[in-house]
DNA sequence: TGCCAAAATTAGAATTAATCTAAATTTAGA
DNA sequence: TCTAAATTTAGATTAATTCTAATTTTGGCA
């Protein structure tokens, strides 16, 4: 994702290019954090002094329903924000709190090629779909 | 997991056997509706009318310390709890938001295995463990 | 059994993340 | 430039959870 791309992306659902969309997007493309909200709200209070943490909020979310950025919830209610939409998985380190982008493809060997350097002591997944009862023929 | 083993887990780390721990294990272990706080709260009122809702939390967060439940959010700002305590996964329902315990054995074969009942759109693992970078030798 | 200290529960206040509201500002297009 | 729609803003509000301090219950022991 560029920030070109974004632009292209906003135009096309008809929402305006702001200054505050541009900043809070041009941060998260160029941080490796997964930063939460408020971190986010901390990052631009430099270039935008007068921006509120509802509009943080606001963009957080817009961004998201745009396809430019992911949330996820590594932690019971604490939301992060990862400008990596390519599909991946998280690895937190359970010392230092670190959050590492895992390429989707690990999974396929899961534990195995993680091994050499990630120690993995727990993970969980969670899936998103349609059921279809077995019994329902 | 049985209330029997539940007791013994609470006993084992120095934890008193009250009523109303073994009320909100007993309501867990019945259930697979995978509650928040406030439904089993809502739940155990008839059993312990006296009961608040910081007792609620209080138990909720001792009996996933115990090991006796499990805690996991599957959507931001939302705790829920699992008395299925045997490695798992979650599959949720995107039109019923039901949400149904996958066999951990299932992830081995991933898509494939789950494609008949559960129709995968999207999902997310979570990993926890320790980072060890790969340029340290 | 009765007492005591420690543990647990309780009600309500406090905190935190996030959303809502309504007014003010900015934007894009005619 | 003008205007309507979109966006931002500050502060109020909500929802989930934790904290606090007083009260109650528990289990061990004389």
């Amino acid at each position: 994702m560029t920030v070109e791309q974004a632009r292209a992306l906003l135009l096309e659902k008809g929402l305006n290019i702001t200054p505050q969309r541009v900043v809070i997007t041009d941060y998260l493309l160029h941080t490796i954090e997964h930063p939460s909200a408020d971190e986010v709200f901390e990052a631009v209070k430099e270039r935008l002094p007068s921006c509120s943490r509802a509009t943080v909020y606001n963009t957080l979310n817009t961004l998201t329903e745009a396809g430019i950025v992911r949330a996820f919830s590594p932690e019971p209610g604490k939301t992060r924000y990862d400008a990596n939409i390519a599909p991946h998985h998280h690895f937190i380190d359970l010392n230092t709190g670190a959050i590492h982008d895992i390429p989707w493809e690990c999974v396929d060997q899961l534990c195995q090629s993680l091994g050499d350097e990630f120690k993995i002591k727990d993970y969980q997944i969670t899936f998103y779909g349609e059921h279809r009862p077995a019994s329902t023929p």
